[in-house]
DNA sequence: ACAGTCACTTGCAGAATGCAAGTCATAGGA
DNA sequence: TCCTATGACTTGCATTCTGCAAGTGACTGT
């Protein structure tokens, strides 16, 4: 369980997930690190194209709400790469009844890898 | 599917649907319609207290997206009560999948009513 | 010595959001 | 008749968030 002092706006479990990761980016970030991204270079490059500060501010934000953690991965310069703790990695299914909405009402939206969609986690 | 000339960032399904839904109401509002909620005054009484101008641009947006359409109940005063397409509808495993990352992750968030959480949609 | 890489930070303009108040049509009661 | 209430919005404005571009600091490789 995530210990948090998070101004929600009701205890309805929808909404408190929003008031987490409900914008344009945060899942883009989770679905990345599910994929196997863990550098800040790595999240740049994804064709979505989120900027710098975003992309800070987002790792920042889900690092103290316990979603992501992160490790050195060298020192001089020292720098980090990041990951989905458990917490995180069990957004997976959130984001795979995405997929499935995704390619059932929008088309031309790209099927994700079978890895992806078949993979289960806790 | 839905025809939509719309702004995404990548045809990725789940960056394409946040491009729709990912803000910190619509899938709130959704929630509302799947419990049967159907006018304004009704989403405006919700806990999370959204206000009225969001609700009014919400509402005509997730229209224009086809996720959402408006009958007239009355005239006279013309007045409308909205309720989710098959493909708004069809948003439930998402929320489904969020209610139970919250009830997982986050102390004290409320359990849904089991026929929220069984209900089955194609 | 100098360009290049990587992970950020900063400044600023414009868009989105929150809050309060106002509008409009009508019903119901004193 | 007038007054109040209801329901569905709209408007104005201040605050916050986002996007874009540029800059910084610590290296590495040439």
């Amino acid at each position: 369980m995530l210990d948090l002092e998070l101004m929600t706006r009701s205890g309805c479990p929808i909404a408190v997930t929003l008031d987490l990761v409900g914008d344009k980016w945060s899942l883009v970030i989770v679905r990345d690190m599910l994929i196997g991204k863990r550098r800040y270079g790595q999240f740049l490059a994804s064709p979505e194209g989120i900027t710098t500060n975003i992309l800070a501010d987002r790792l920042k934000r889900m690092e103290e709400y316990g979603l992501v953690s992160k490790q050195p991965y060298q020192e001089r310069p020292l720098r980090y790469e990041y990951a989905l703790t458990p917490t995180g990695v069990s957004l997976l299914p959130v984001l795979q009844a995405m997929c499935r909405w995704g390619n059932r009402n929008i088309p031309d939206t790209w099927t994700p890898p079978e890895s992806f969609m078949k993979r289960r986690v806790r």
